[in-house]
DNA sequence: TGTACATCAGTGAACGCGCGTTCACTGATGTAC
DNA sequence: TGTACATCAGTGAACGCGCGTTCACTGATGTAC
């Protein structure tokens, strides 16, 4: 055994619980129990219970980033249309750590559009990216700038998702799912040329 | 003094210490002291907590229903456009009653596309009633119907004002605004006929 | 007109719970000389 | 090679807090006959 350092044992630990209750569930009591220590143990590795929801806020935007890095799409428009479907990957497939990475109040957090603008955000570098291909291609409207096009895919994907979890959406998955997808085409569909997309 | 129930009172001493301290600050000890009477006291009116937190729901969405009655404008898209403005204004001038009506779990929140469509929602009805104007007018484009148009319009409202509260937009609340109108404006003319709005 | 009874709003003590964090400590491991 | 000391991970008890809700009750008001 490679004897886990404590460390991650209990940040592990803090995920599994935040993943079972959300935020109120997080308790030192609870995530000490679960690793076999005393609630007072965690403070040798963590300054306080918001050092530890700051570092879930943080894993959560990796595991963002690493999801979009994995697109394999070459056209930019479609891989800015799967990065939506992406997004709602997440939101269904890891609801907390979603959570986690883009509603909680959290130190480590980007903002836009500066960090993005500036680079600063990572998950942030790779659609700027496609998004200027984008734009070289001729793909997006002339007065069109890339950061917009982002703000109104992120915007429209958290906004449903977020009445979806509040339960002001109805039918199955399958259902919001059409119609999440149409919504984010034909919001896409404002900024990009007319037949562009093939 | 006209001797005001003591229901109404409780009621309005849970919005306030809602508009506080949001869901956490909601206590019935806390309501009880501030309308001075006993924490069980409470209980004589409402059923218990929960029963405090769907009454804040339907009250947030009452509000929602007397500001859009309220907005005085001709033009179906032009109305449309004012909609949006008055769910920003809703949620930055009283924050607390925006997240009742629209974020929390309530019993009584009306869910889309069913209830919208069967007329089961006092501002769903305002809504849909402008949209079916704009559409007999000929503003929308073709294969388009109101009810797709109203969640776009929401969820891109809703999806920026969240990422707003998170924390996750900087600049002032003017640059805010700005952003805000642009996305929406940009959003509603993908459902509109070309050169329709004045 | 008086009486017996039901209803109703509200009280006050208590139950049992979980919370973050403080404080002083133990015992093992590493390190300088 | 041995000793003195510092560092470090973790313990265990306690502080002081707030929570929703239970239970049995009091005292005033209304109502039927």
């Amino acid at each position: 055994m490679p004897a886990e350092p404590t460390r991650d044992r209990i940040f592990a630990a803090a995920r599994s619980a935040f993943a079972a209750e959300g935020m109120e569930g997080l308790s030192m009591r609870k995530v000490a129990k679960a690793v076999g220590i005393t609630p007072m143990a965690i403070y040798r590795h963590f300054a306080d219970r918001d050092a530890l929801v700051d570092a879930l806020a943080i894993d959560g935007l990796d595991r963002w980033r690493d999801r979009i890095a994995a697109i394999d799409v070459g056209d930019p428009i479609a891989w800015l249309e799967q990065m939506g479907e992406e997004f709602l990957d997440y939101a269904l497939e890891e609801p907390r750590r979603f959570e986690a990475a883009f509603l909680l109040p959290a130190r480590s957090a980007r903002k836009f559009p500066e960090d993005f603008a500036a680079g600063r955000s990572p998950p942030g570098q790779i659609w700027l990216a496609k998004l200027e291909d984008a734009r070289v291609q001729g793909a997006l409207k002339p007065d069109t700038n890339p950061l917009d096009v982002g703000l109104a895919v992120w915007g429209m994907g958290q906004g449903l998702i977020t009445l979806w979890r509040a339960g002001r959406i109805t039918g199955g998955l399958e259902d919001f799912r059409r119609l999440y997808r149409q919504s984010l085409r034909r919001c896409i569909g404002a900024f990009v040329t007319r037949d562009f997309h093939p």
